[in-house]
Formats: C-alpha cells, structure tokens, sequence
DNA sequence: TTCTAAAGTGACCAGGAAGTCACCTGTTGA
DNA sequence: TCAACAGGTGACTTCCTGGTCACTTTAGAA
C-alpha cells in the first residue's frame, strides 16, 4: 500500500496524487485505505515522508558518522564525507521513487504553512544530524571554521543540484546535455566531494 | 495583477492558489484575470515564472559574466563567481516572493510532466547561462576540470541550499537556530564563495 | 456447520475550484 | 444626449476529489 502510494506521489506530487489512483494501484478500495490511515491523504503522505526519506536519510548518517569515525585531520574528514556522500547517492539510485518525492515536495512541503508543524521537525533532524559531525570536524580543525547548521544546509543542497543534474539528463534522451553525469555513484561521490572539499579552484 | 498573483503562489504553491484568491488580492474580478490570461491559471504561472524567475536570473548571469570578464586565472575566476553569487543573494533578497516561488516550485515544476516542455526549457537556459563561464574558466585552467553543466547544477544547488538556511533560521523565532547565517548578502556571497571555490577542508 | 468479529468495499456526499458568459459600466466622439 | 465599444464582473456550471458509511466478504473459533 505505502509502495503505491510513494509511486503516485512521486509521479504527481501531493496535490497531484488522489487516494482513488492510490487505492486502484495498491489494488484495495478507498475506504481500506482510510481503515489504515484515518488521517487521509495527509498521514500517508506524512508516514511515507517519514519512513521512506527522513528515515532512511537518519540511517545513512548514523552508518557514515559511527561514534568512533575520525574526524580530526582533512584527509580523515575528507574520507568520512565522501563515505556519507557516497551512501546517499546509493540510497537514493536504488529507490528512484524516494528521490523524485523527496525533489518534487521536499522544499516545497518544509515551507508550507499547513504542513509546517510536522515537516520541519523531520527536516531539521536531519540537517541537525548532519550538523553534528561537522561541528566536531570544525571544532578538531579539519574543516574551516564556517557555521555547522547552515554548511550542512548547503551540503544538502549540493546533493540535490547534483542529483537534478542526473535527472536532467535522463530525461534527455538526445544527449545533447554534455558532458553526462557520472557512471557509478562511487565517481560521482567523489566529484561532490572534490567540489565541496577541496573547492573548484584548480591546485 | 502579477504581483498579486506572485503573492498568492508564493504563500500557498501553485496548487494551492486559486484563481478566486488572486483575483480578490488584485482587486479585479475573475473575469478579468480570463481576459488578460486567457490560459487562466497555467497561464499566469508560467508568465510569472519567466518574468520574475527565469528573467531575473538571466539577467544577474549576464551581468555578472560580461563578454570581456576576466576568467583565466583562479583568483579572477573566483572574484566573478562570488559577484556573481552576491548579484543572486541580493536579487532573491530584494525580492522575497519570487524567491519563495522558487523554492516552494522550482524543482516541482521542471519534474512535472504536464509542465515540463515550457519549464525544462526554462530551466535548462539558466543553467546553460550558468555553464558558458564555468567552461571558460576550465579552458584556461582557472578550474578544475569538471563537466560545466553539472557544477552549474550543483552551484545552484548551493544556493539554494543556503537560501534554505536562511528561511530556516527565519522561521525560527526562538533563536535555537544556532550560529545564525550570515547578516549581509555580501559576507554570505564569500561563505558561498569559500564553500565552492576553496573548499570546506581547513588549509 | 454456524456464529461473530474483523477486514474490505465502492456508491455516495459535500465542498471547492477552474473556467464561462450574459450582462454591467464608464468613456469617447458625434 | 445618445450610440458604440472596450473593459470589467461575478453568479453559474461543471468537474473533481477527499472523506464517509452501510453493507459484503472473509477468517477463525465454537
């Protein structure tokens, strides 16, 4: 049933999606849907968010940034990061639906007024999860001294330029989109690291 | 009337406006609106979007990045970029609305598959006019040699991402928000500016 | 086999919003 | 004063979708 519905939402957005084409495509009647989520069209939508973005956003940090993981010198942060920015991208190529969600309603659902309440809580407990291994590479002299909440703001949003660029060019089939993203997760993550790291300034 | 309009899709996103809304906040009647934008809603977004959106952006690239700038050593290189991320914060500054419309719809729109011939187009001419003076500046060797298109796409990103921050630490009254971003568009253009071009990594 | 409770259903209702159109209203020129 | 017209209007129609609920089906115990 959550399958269905992260299919639809993330072909249609939220106000785009309707629970009959939710119900139709999880092959169960509407009022089944309503007898899981008395909450409606909002609680999937919340539950979805929750369990498929923020929560496995959580997992890839706590994996990348373990209580013992290094951070005290510039390669070792360099390393840890790269890891994280690596395990993100994975995340997100293995679950197409979860990324386009997360691209189409993720900014917009943080600002909106009705949804404020419950989303931003989910959306700063990641930037704050964030957040913290950079304070602690700041604070060991890894990293520059630059403000922790709103670097991992930008990292984020690296994430998501670098993922609209793939997207872009899936869907350009002419290939006119030159030069095409990278290949494996493992280049790319190495290319977001090396832009956000070491900077685009040539040595 | 457009601004009426801006107003309306900033505050609630382009689904949740109704024509009924904007009509009553441009003190016209609905009809009105028809005449003047005989594709009704659609219409009117699209046109807004590529005034006050697309528009602006074209011309802080184009005045950032004049035919004779200097691009071809890494600190010429760096100093149009920041200008040209400072041009960007101050526009968005200036102009709170169209940067609202943006976050809230920018990435919905151009995944949308109604919307997308116009707002793909859109889109990519920006980052187009973003690329052309990455390029150049990778030709002379002023950048590292990554693909034009992609950094443009991150580069956004970015900015977004600390467009983000700034909302965040806005909407938060009780200050919790710690450190706050950055209290002119010109100190954050050089945090930008470190972030991208120099790199996160203490020297 | 029968009874009961849980699970599932989809026709129906109510509300809201996009778009239409017959009708005003104010202005200009004769 | 009046005719003609451009510009403006909002009640109305139509469609859509979220949510409800009386009813059916299923499963499992007695």
């Amino acid at each position: 049933m959550l399958d269905a519905a992260l299919a639809v939402f993330a072909e249609n957005g939220y106000a785009g999606a309707s629970v009959d084409e939710i119900a139709e495509r999880a092959e169960f009647g509407k009022g089944t849907i309503y007898n899981y989520f008395p909450g409606g069209k909002d609680e999937l939508f919340l539950t979805l968010f929750e369990e498929r973005v923020v929560g496995w956003l959580h997992e890839v940090v706590a994996r990348s940034f373990p209580d013992d993981a290094d951070l005290s010198t510039p390669p070792a942060a360099r390393a840890a990061f790269r890891g994280f920015i690596g395990a993100l991208l994975r995340q997100f190529s293995e679950s197409r639906e979860a990324l386009l969600m997360f691209m189409k309603e993720g900014y917009r659902t943080r600002l909106d007024v009705e949804h404020e309440a419950a989303f931003s809580q989910h959306f700063l407990s990641v930037i704050e999860a964030v957040a913290r291994p950079i304070e602690v590479a700041v604070a060991a002299g890894a990293l520059r001294p630059l403000p922790a909440r709103t670097v991992a703001h930008v990292l984020m949003g690296n994430v998501r330029g670098y993922l609209m660029a793939e997207v872009d060019a899936e869907c350009d089939p002419s290939g006119t989109f030159e030069p095409a993203p990278f290949g494996s997760s493992s280049e790319a993550a190495e290319f977001l690291t090396t832009v956000l790291f070491d900077g685009l300034l040539a040595p």
